[in-house]
DNA sequence: TGGCTATACTTGAGTACGCAAACAACTATA
DNA sequence: TATAGTTGTTTGCGTACTCAAGTATAGCCA
């Protein structure tokens, strides 16, 4: 048993540089976090809160609706709203027709924010990203990319 | 103000969707990982970890370089090492020419415990890539996504 | 009407990191 | 040859999640 352990698997190596590209994306999605939280205080999650607010009718969804647009858990939902209603940019609200569900709704102070911070999010996006890709390679890459399973669930969330 | 606070963002939607793709990857590797610890007790970073001991020189590697190809900081891999050595799949190796180094080397263990899992979780990552994508689609793909500045790191870091 | 299952949400416990600080040992510089 | 900076590693603390279990409401079907 010598080193090509595992080189007797066809294609390894594409596969196996697959698994390291995925894993580098969490480190640069990790990066705009932190611009964003030196610069305005919101985590990326907690942006994208927001954003997916801000554009909801109403300005408010479900928690498990949120849950299915930012890819998380209902618990990890709650904890993530929890800070967004102490700072006060989110609140929650009852839904007449059914009383399990808590709406989360953005209030001005957390439109407010979103605009203030957007501008420098969306440079820092572009920075990353639009630098590096053409117009139709970003398009080829999304294409490509909204095949996984996870991202396919998260992209027809939203179109309806 | 109304909801299209941020439209007037060229192209945003465009931007907005690889952020939402991106984290689509870490619910992604997540899964992978999930397979793996039900099927043999590893995460897909006690995983890879392994992989690259067994193809380094010697089967050990610093810890530094470690790192660099886990896309982890220092102290994360000191942490999955410390479970790595509990197990025996891994022992610390001094270095002759710099006191401050220690290796991390696969033992004999660790290479059959990766050997052993290595066929799943080969199955388990064409299962979720290669079906949804052709040879030359996963080659462009790699390509493009190789760009990210983290993913450019890693892979360097394998070449020499 | 009374149970049964499904759904919405929260809570408690555990985990896998990162960051910053500490320390030791190397290296270059003067 | 002292000394300043760099590099490799570990540790303490904080955080952002997940998973499993619990509670409450909804809707269905005998």
């Amino acid at each position: 048993m010598s080193s090509q352990v595992l080189s007797n698997q066809p294609s390894l190596s594409a596969l196996d540089a697959w698994v390291r590209l995925l894993r580098g994306h969490a480190a640069a999605t990790r990066e705009l976090s932190a611009r964003l939280v030196a610069e305005h205080g919101l985590t990326i999650n907690d942006y994208e809160c927001l954003l997916h607010l801000s554009r909801a009718e109403e300005r408010a969804l479900r928690r498990v609706d949120l849950a299915e647009l930012l890819i998380l858990t209902p618990s990890g939902v709650t904890r993530l709203l929890d800070g967004l209603e102490r700072a006060g940019y989110v609140e929650k609200r009852s839904c007449d027709s059914d009383a399990r569900v808590t709406y989360a709704a953005l209030t001005a102070a957390g439109l407010q924010k979103l605009q203030e911070a957007s501008g420098d999010h969306i440079a820092a996006v572009r920075e990353l990203f639009e630098v590096r890709f053409s117009g139709p390679e970003l398009e080829k890459l999304a294409e490509l990319l909204g095949r996984l399973p996870e991202a396919a669930a998260a992209a027809d969330s939203c179109s309806p």
